[in-house]
RNA sequence: CGCGGGGUAGAGCAGUAGUAGCUCGCGAGGCCCAUAACCUCGAGGUCGCCGGUGCAAAUCCGGCCCCCGCAA
């Protein structure tokens, strides 16, 4: 039984971090996450469901600010002995001294076709930028982020109308399988790993609340894109009177739009909210004012007078 | 005690002291070849809960419950 130390902290290692517990050719030494946070409406202290999950199966859990130049964390590392580092949203760059500890080297799992969409929102990214095709690469962890060899890739078709939770959740499941086949392959020696052609790379960026602001002055296929890619977070937002309105699910309509009306504005046609972007309208399905609930077009139409009203 | 908004008819909203209203939905009828369109009439609310101050409270004061935005 090979040892694992395992580094994670978003949601989408929790399955594979399940998957590795009950497996019965690795035995996992450790867990190390983000430290617990302030968090809700009330800044309750809580932990992640990475930690839940090992604490209730009794593993150890190990929390750090930072990692780099951290001796004291090292000696746990050494002392634990791992045959195998493996990483999955763990959110911290983990420094080389600690990923060349173990014989059969650290293992990351990535939520893209390698090398694009390298960096922290490789799902959000994937959406923004219309992708037909994308999949879940095994790779050897380096110094550079998301540059290492590649031990397996699988692809998935990306459905045009799939949002980034929905993607997140599904390329999470498709791990599962892939990483314990990969590493059963791997620490058998049956993998070759391939390098990553440098040319094809391409990176994302982290996301921030701020992002999810609508630029009404973009095409409609793009500002519909970003609904889908910012769906459940950072979630895409405009201004109505000064007050915050959440976009939570759009379409794009075939309306033609009247010169008269200007970028952002709102036009409402029979019971349908169209908002006026470059080349033509949006049709807003799902919204959320701020401090009210989530409804739909229709109830909100209904409530609110909006008609002509501009959108910022 | 992190900051803030809100709980009014089935839905979404307006209404800061004096007999509770709008849009939609619902019911009945009408117009029409016909209709999700239009017209007429109608049903449906102890205004989140408890207490207080007023001649009078959805509206002012205090407490409680629930929902939500920001922030993380």
């Amino acid at each position: 039984m090979k040892k694992i130390l395992f580094f994670g902290t978003g949601e989408f290692g929790l399955k594979p971090l399940k998957a590795l517990i009950k497996s019965s050719n690795f035995k996992i030494v450790g867990v190390v996450t983000n430290p617990d946070k302030e968090v809700g409406r009330h800044q309750k202290l809580s932990f992640s469901p990475i930690k839940k999950i090992t604490l209730e199966n009794n593993i150890k859990v190990f929390q750090s600010q930072k990692l780099k130049d951290n001796s004291k964390f090292l000696k746990i590392v050494r002392n634990l002995k791992p045959d195998l580092i493996v990483v999955i949203a763990y959110g911290l760059i983990i420094p080389e001294e600690i990923l060349e500890i173990p014989k059969f080297r650290s293992i990351n799992v990535h939520a893209s076709l390698l090398p694009k969409f390298r960096g922290p929102s490789p799902v959000q990214f994937q959406i923004l930028k219309g992708e037909r095709k994308t999949g879940v690469t095994i790779m050897l962890m380096d110094k550079k982020i998301d540059h290492g060899p590649i031990l397996k890739q699988k692809k998935v078709t990306l459905s045009p109308s799939i949002t980034a939770g929905e993607l997140h959740d599904k390329l999470s499941e498709f791990s599962i399988e892939l990483l314990t086949e990969t590493l059963n392959q791997w620490v058998e020696g049956e993998i070759k790993p391939q390098v990553q052609d440098r040319s094809e790379a391409t990176y994302t960026k982290i996301l921030k609340r701020e992002d999810g602001h609508i630029n009404w002055s973009k095409k409609k296929i793009d500002i519909e894109r970003m609904v889908r890619a910012f769906d459940p977070w950072p979630g895409t937002f405009s201004f109505l009177n000064k007050k915050r309105l959440k976009i939570l699910k759009v379409k794009i309509s075939n309306h033609k739009a009247k010169k008269t009306c200007q970028n952002g504005q709102i036009v409402v046609f029979s019971d349908k909210m169209l908002v006026k972007c470059k080349d033509g309208f949006i049709e807003v399905l799902k919204l959320q004012m701020e401090g009210k609930k989530v409804v739909n077009a229709s109830e909100f139409i209904r409530g609110y007078n909006v008609n002509g009203s501009i959108l910022s």
